[in-house]
DNA sequence: AGCCAGGCTACCG
DNA sequence: CGGTAGCATGGC
């Protein structure tokens, strides 16, 4: 018997939907899967990624790329810059602008995105291998609370809860937050709510996300939100 | 056809 | 401070 709501929630989704394997990397999507529809899982049940400097790039990449931007789109433009070998920080530097706002453009904004891309990968350099913090994250240009948890989490693996307008919608719905709640009170929250749980809580905070997000897809991106939700009744405890 | 997408910054009162 | 216009393409 689970006695946190918090918990019972994510067990729900999990049982509903399975590990989701995020964050999605070109080179480790499931083999026997066609596509990244709903119900596609990335690399379930590894959480040893990233592996290398460059996948920790491509994450932030992604991060970046797919601020108010379906995946779908991210992806295209993650193709296009693989295929100019520039899913690495010195040869995005090295592409001309037009070259890369072309290769980004399936994901919208690539005027900012350009940007918002110069400026992290700057950063990512003098990083040097290091672990940002967050604060030093947030003060890069194209970087808000969403984009730099995100970082944080799949590619540092730092323990820091993910909140996107997906959780908000649901959380609000549920009514367990106000929807005018901000980012940092909904991360408190998640992150007080979730702070016994007995395990790896990386895994625990990466699976979360991911399974609001494919839980969202399937229910709550269309109004009225949350109608229909079969599942729903599980969550009404 | 029109709404939606895994936000962020700048600027307003 | 909180609230919001603008950013832009692509998918369904």
């Amino acid at each position: 018997m689970i006695e946190n709501n918090f918990l019972e929630i994510y067990s729900t989704l999990l049982n509903e939907y399975g590990f989701q394997g995020w964050w999605p990397l070109l080179t480790h999507k499931s083999e026997n899967l066609s596509n990244n529809g709903p119900g596609f899982a990335y690399h379930p049940n590894d959480y040893s990624l990233p592996k290398c400097e460059n996948e920790k790039f491509e994450i932030i990449l992604g991060s970046i790329l797919t601020q108010n931007t379906s995946w779908q789109s991210v992806e295209q433009a993650l193709k296009n810059l693989n295929n100019l070998s520039a899913i690495d920080p010195f040869k995005i530097l090295e592409l001309s602008e037009d070259n890369l706002k072309t290769a980004i453009r399936s994901a919208g904004y690539y005027n900012q995105k350009y940007n918002y891309i110069q400026n992290i990968t700057k950063f990512f350099i003098d990083l040097n291998k290091t672990t940002p913090t967050r604060k030093e994250l947030l003060e890069i240009k194209g970087v808000g609370n969403e984009t730099a948890d995100s970082i944080l989490l799949y590619a540092y693996k730092k323990e820091e809860f993910i909140v996107d307008a997906y959780t908000k919608r649901i959380f609000s719905y549920l009514g367990y937050i106000n929807d005018k709640d901000s980012y940092m009170t909904i991360k408190k929250l998640f992150e007080s709510e979730l702070k016994n749980f007995r395990g790896n809580k990386i895994e625990l905070f990466q699976e979360y996300h991911a399974l609001i997000v494919e839980h969202a897809k399937n229910y709550y991106s269309k109004k009225p939100y949350g109608i229909n939700d079969d599942i729903l009744d599980i969550f009404k405890i």
